[in-house]
DNA sequence: ATACATACC
DNA sequence: TACTGGTATGTAT
């Protein structure tokens, strides 16, 4: 047994010793964000404090079954590894299958947009910091209850956003706290945005606080203008800096709030970037895949976004800590069927660099819920269930949206979440007595229950705004729309009267179905036609996608060392050549020697962290602060995980390089990027625990 | 279709 | 004493 394997056991098993905390607690219990703060006090020392001060309560209790749990889990993950690899797999092939991958990716890889993530720097605590200037220089956080977001001074003491107040002043004592006032986030924010996108009108939202920008088309611009042409790469590199120097100082002027950012080829390597030289700076990682390779390969894997705690600790057990250890061990990972094209593309730095604004029609819930102090009394939980339903109702009304599926969900004393749900067959939940009907009916079957938490949440949502009927297809494909153009009057609505007119009915027409299908049947899947090929020790087609589809260049070109074949050569010859060349090149370049553990609390990476969290004060919050300003009409503005979609193609302000198309043509039911991505193979870490 | 888990801001 | 709220997405059944 390895000694991983043997620490996975020791964490999983019964660690408890009444004064001892296991270590994967005392992490668990740091917070979320943790890993992507920098810590001026011994981390260890802190994370101490921190369990200390909460062991015995009921949330600590109840974290430390999930992270028992979450032990057995890895130890099964553990386990049936072993077992499959005494079974004889095929090690060489799984890994021979990631270098296909490994050699689609980098075909695809895209340095030609010039991607930036603007992060302001502690957006709640600076804004507050500016209507109270007896704030400055001293340590604060602001909430109740919770912290959302903790001055700079305050962050020197370990103390983070997300952290009970009562922990955080065991760690600060001195703490000031300061209650959040959201109407004056919104108002910042709108004003940020609105610098964003005079450089990049396309901007796309992520929260309150932070944006993706794709400067190719300003750069380009700026480049006609100046009557610049071609630039040398350094030229090119100094104009990015300046620009975004440029951003950053138009956003403290027009806000007095400072800006963090980070500039790379894709979202994912500009959103780690953001973070290095927080607060108030920037950093530039340099356009060239090698530079790229030498980021990632020593980045830790936590930092790529989609990686939780969880998925944090499954990927410890198998000796991945940085990125460079995704393609040191793809095989193993592939074998427990760990998403590892995602991965592959994480671990190589090159993943999705699309901005778009988000489109309206994206959003699929809309949801209320409240934290109160734990209650059992039936008429009381009814009055909460009643409560959060009428202002889900109107939520619903304001941002005109009805749903077939309804969801009431509770929190238990202890901890414990639970849900239920319901879908209509044939109508609609649209007024606040079809929502409470159900919702009541829910909460009783349940009773008696002792809560700390009531919220109701509306799913398979239709678009009132959007017209029904088969005209949608023909006019205004879905893509050119924005946000702001159909929303002018959207607060003025008088909705006392919908919810009069329509009272108890549930009938709805519900015909506006069909779009999943059409966008079906045009998602095309290349990387299921890898996949297939791979399996079946068929040669991978060895040209681009540029090449296949924009040009017929009689030669081939390998996208890895550039050299070129004839296009007689056999797939046989071109897959040898590719084993050769991986190995070779990047897999050698990528893996890092022996992956240093030192990298973890040395921090190459990271430096500070911040985030907001949360929005709505819990408890006690009148139906009348339902946002009524422009900004807040944007709130489905949110993002995909920048992951989870996939680079290269057209990013709608991207006339710097040829726009390329999907090649696959096959057909897969679950791929939903048209651009070129199918899901590919879910990141779960629990998808490979099963059984 | 439902329940639950993970992740992000 | 004391641990948010809103959203997405994936898995299991």
């Amino acid at each position: 047994m390895s000694s991983k394997e043997q620490s996975a056991m020791a964490s999983a098993g019964s660690s408890s010793s009444s004064t001892e905390i296991s270590d994967s607690m005392l992490r668990r219990m740091a917070g979320q964000s943790v890993n992507k703060a920098g810590l001026k006090k011994d981390q260890s020392e802190i994370n101490k404090i921190i369990a200390e001060a909460s062991k015995g309560s009921k949330f600590y209790e109840n974290e430390r079954e999930k992270d028992e749990k979450l032990g057995i889990q890895i130890m099964k993950l553990l386990d049936k590894r072993d077992r499959l690899l005494k079974e004889g797999v095929d090690l060489r092939r799984l890994e021979r299958e990631c270098d296909t991958f490994i050699q689609r990716i980098e075909s695809q890889r895209d340095l030609s947009q010039t991607i930036v993530h603007v992060d302001m720097d502690a957006f709640y605590a600076n804004v507050e910091l500016l209507a109270d200037p007896t704030l400055e220089g001293i340590a604060f956080g602001v909430g109740t209850g919770v912290l959302t977001t903790a001055s700079y001074e305050a962050r020197a003491y370990g103390v983070r956003s997300g952290m009970p107040v009562f922990v955080a002043k065991k760690l600060c004592p001195h703490l000031r706290m300061v209650p959040a006032t959201f109407n004056s986030y919104g108002e910042y924010s709108g004003k940020v945005m609105e610098v964003f996108r005079r450089f990049d009108p396309n901007m796309a939202k992520v929260g309150m606080d932070e944006a993706f920008l794709n400067l190719t088309t300003y750069i380009q611009e700026e480049r006609e203008k100046d009557g610049t042409g071609q630039e040398s790469e350094n030229a090119m590199h100094k104009r990015r800096e300046r620009i975004v120097r440029t951003i950053r100082e138009t956003c403290k002027k027009v806000t007095g709030l400072t800006v963090s950012a980070g500039i790379a080829p894709n979202k994912m390597l500009a959103k780690i970037c953001s973070d290095i030289n927080k607060p108030n700076n920037q950093y530039i990682l340099p356009f060239t895949r090698q530079a790229v390779l030498d980021f990632t390969r020593t980045l830790p894997i936590r930092k790529i976004p989609g990686i939780g705690r969880v998925s944090e600790r499954c990927l410890e057990a198998l000796g991945v800590i940085t990125c460079g250890d995704i393609i040191t061990k793809r095989a193993e990972l592939h074998l427990l069927n760990y998403g590892v094209i995602e991965l592959l593309k994480a671990g190589l730095g090159a993943t999705s660099n699309v901005v778009e604004a988000g489109r309206r029609e994206d959003r699929k819930s809309v949801g209320c819920e409240r934290t109160f102090r734990e209650k059992s009394k039936r008429e009381e939980l009814i009055a909460i269930v009643e409560d959060v339903a009428e202002e889900l109702t109107e939520t619903l009304q304001k941002l005109e949206y009805t749903g077939k599926t309804l969801s009431l969900k509770y929190k238990t004393h202890d901890f414990k979440l639970h849900t239920k749900s319901h879908t209509l067959q044939h109508g609609e939940y649209k007024t606040r007595d079809s929502i409470q009907t159900w919702a009541l009916k829910a909460l009783e079957e349940s009773l008696p229950l002792k809560l700390r938490l009531l919220g109701l949440r509306v799913n398979q949502l239709r678009d009132l705004r959007k017209k029904g009927g088969l005209e949608q297809y023909f006019t205004n494909p879905s893509h050119s729309r924005k946000l702001h153009e159909d929303d002018e009057e959207a607060e003025g609505a008088d909705f006392n009267n919908a919810i009069i007119l329509d009272s108890d009915e549930d009938l709805e027409d519900s015909e506006a179905a069909e779009t999943e299908q059409v966008e079906r049947a045009i998602n095309g899947s290349p990387f299921n036609d890898a996949i297939t090929n791979a399996a079946s020790s068929t040669a991978v087609p060895f040209a681009s996608k540029q090449e296949t589809e924009t040009t017929h260049h009689p030669m081939i070109s390998c996208p890895i060392c550039s050299r070129t074949f004839p296009s007689s050569t056999t797939n046989q010859d071109l897959n040898a050549h590719i084993d050769v060349c991986l190995s070779k090149d990047t897999i050698q370049q990528l893996s890092s020697r022996r992956s240093s553990p030192i990298l973890g609390s040395s921090e190459s990476v990271s430096s500070t962290g911040e985030k907001s969290v949360g929005s709505k004060s819990a408890n006690k919050r009148s139906r009348r602060d339902i946002p009524t300003n422009k900004e807040d009409e944007e709130d489905y503005d949110f993002l995909r995980p920048p992951t989870s979609r996939n680079h290269s193609t057209t990013s709608s302000s991207a006339s710097v390089s040829p726009t390329v198309t999907s090649s696959g043509g096959s057909s897969n039911k679950k791929s939903k990027n048209v651009l070129m991505g199918t899901k590919e193979a879910p990141r779960n870490p629990f998808a490979f625990m099963k059984r």
